[in-house]
RNA sequence: CGAGGUGUAGCGCAGUUUGGUAGCGCACAUGGUUUGGGACCAUGGGGCCGGAGGUUCGAAUCCUCUCACCUCGACCA
């Protein structure tokens, strides 16, 4: 595996020495983003963007066979409907931008721009809603939104990002709850069978919920790293909402009534999450289900007769059903473009030269092994639909083996100190529930509550006390320093 | 917002201590030889040194201010 040391060629950082530098080597060398003029935003390059339609065609498919439809909001918010919603404003108040003039002149009123749509789309819902017949609503929008951040990192936290918000009224509780894990488990789903990261999924504790919600749901995905990364939220907003925006509808008793309201989330942050799990010191690793290019074609010593076109024969024998790309560019060598598209992230190379077109074989390269097998060229197209069906599944469980050994237990603070210092990641530990017990974690170790597992993946880790204090403990819970 | 770091060609850097008007590698262009793990030769184009002000005969280099970006903390998807 070791690189040659050639002073021509961009290395990134490895991963072990700087993990942060690594990051920042991968997103710019492999041309997924770029940094813009404006400070905390970022541009997504085309090799990103092709990764983001990836990732939203999956959610979209299942928000659509779960009955919802795309709808889209506008871009600003009057002030005055921001401040309807007390608990929200008071959160988000700190990172809304505001547009204050058009043209020359001042605006009567002061128009944010959406850090997340609930009270426009609210107040359209109370315009909309009248009878309990119309219910469920079942909408969502594709859209970005604005947070003022103070630090900046490229997908995992920038001022402005891409995301998709679902927003649901429901007659009763139970079905607002019911929609709320139904989207949970949906990017659950996506997120292990597409995404190929493995999700620790839960409730969030009430200090790290979302602002104006009854309830938040997460998942969490474990980094290289060992940091948590918040990957995706789904909230039970109750009546907050549709109270505070006046949202009433004639119920099935005859009798005005608030719905109750859900919104839910995930983000471009879903493509840092993808880096940081799979990624390695030559680069990206992209699970096949969303990588742009599925199997890069590397013809060698093309100038030789047949060469090209046996390369362009075989794109056309896969790319019925593939992402194939053909790399005829003269110029550089096979070599150059071999570490190229590996540290693209590209799954599966295939490599053709003379010898191969005369053995009737060709060459393929997997991206997260290494590893290289020579194949007949008879039912190509079959051979490497199970390579990438195997890779997608191998990059799920490197990545769940990789959580599972950076899982620790913790049953007292020193304990949780010294398994946090001697392996970074999850910590699991017992809780009472006592908000200054979570914040005393904090305080001491760094780390937050990252989720709270639903019943049926508690575990009773030892007899006995909270891992911060002597009350009975309630709860296992997730600890992570986090993104 | 607190601490640290960096801004010189598209990218990576040298030059700054000891001021004299900008250099290297890669990339790019053209021609040729190459091609199974980052090829080579030749020729060529491209920067006023993040910005403003100051000191000086003269500033990338010294001084002052400012801006941007990166990293680490505190806060948040």
């Amino acid at each position: 595996m070791g690189k040659k040391q050639n002073n021509h060629v961009k290395e990134i950082t490895s991963m072990e020495v700087d993990f942060p530098q690594w990051y920042t080597d991968v997103i710019s060398k492999t041309e997924l983003v770029d940094y813009s003029p404006v400070k905390g935003f970022m541009v997504i390059r085309p090799y990103g963007y092709a990764i983001w339609e990836l990732i939203q065609s999956a959610y979209d498919k299942r928000f659509k066979e779960t009955g919802h439809e795309n709808m889209y909001f506008p871009l600003l918010i009057p002030e005055s409907l921001m401040k309807k919603e007390a608990e929200h404003v008071e959160g988000f108040a700190p990172e809304v931008a505001w547009v204050t003039h058009g043209g020359d002149k001042k605006l009567a009123e002061r128009l944010a721009i959406r850090p997340t749509s609930e009270t426009i789309i609210c107040s359209m819902y109370a315009k909309w809603l009248n009878s309990y017949r119309q219910l469920p609503y079942l909408y969502n929008q594709w859209c970005s939104v604005v947070r003022w951040e103070k630090t900046t990192r490229p997908f995992l936290r920038t001022s402005e990002f891409l995301w998709q918000e679902g927003h649901t009224l429901h007659e009763t509780h139970e079905e607002a709850q019911t929609e709320t894990m139904q989207m949970l488990d949906i990017y659950r789903e996506i997120a292990e069978n597409v995404l190929a990261m493995p999700m620790v999924v839960g409730k969030k504790s009430e200090k790290e919920k979302f602002a104006g919600a009854d309830a938040t749901y997460t998942m969490e995905a474990l980094m290289h790293d060992g940091q948590a990364l918040q990957s995706g939220t789904s909230h039970n907003l109750g009546q907050h909402f549709t109270k505070a925006f006046d949202i009433t509808y004639l119920d099935r008793n005859n009798e005005q009534s608030y719905p109750f309201h859900t919104s839910w989330g995930v983000s471009t942050r879903l493509i840092g999450g993808i880096i940081m799990v799979h990624g390695d010191d030559n680069g990206l690793v992209l699970p096949p289900k969303i990588a742009p290019i599925q199997v890069v074609i590397i013809p060698v010593a093309q100038h030789k007769e047949g060469v090209l076109d046996k390369a362009w024969e075989l794109s056309k024998a896969l790319d019925k059903k593939y992402r194939i790309k053909v790399d005829d560019l003269e110029g550089n060598s096979p070599g150059w473009k071999f570490n190229q598209w590996e540290m693209k992230g590209v799954p599966i190379r295939l490599e053709i030269g003379p010898r191969d077109i005369e053995n009737g074989q060709c060459v393929l390269a997997r991206r997260d092994t290494g590893e290289k097998v020579q194949v007949s060229l008879e039912n190509i197209a079959e051979t490497v639909g199970k390579l990438l069906e195997e890779i997608q599944q191998n990059l799920f469980d490197k990545a769940l083996k990789m959580r599972e050994e950076k899982t620790s237990t913790a049953e007292n603070l020193d304990d949780f100190k010294k398994k946090l210092h001697e392996n970074p990641g999850f910590i699991k530990a017992m809780w009472c529930g006592d908000k200054d017990c979570e914040e005393k974690v904090k305080e001491e170790t760094g780390t937050s509550i990252r989720c709270v597992p639903f019943d049926d993946e508690q575990e009773v880790l030892y007899e006995g006390k909270c891992v911060c204090c002597d009350k009975s403990a309630e709860k296992m819970v997730y600890f992570a320093r986090a993104y």
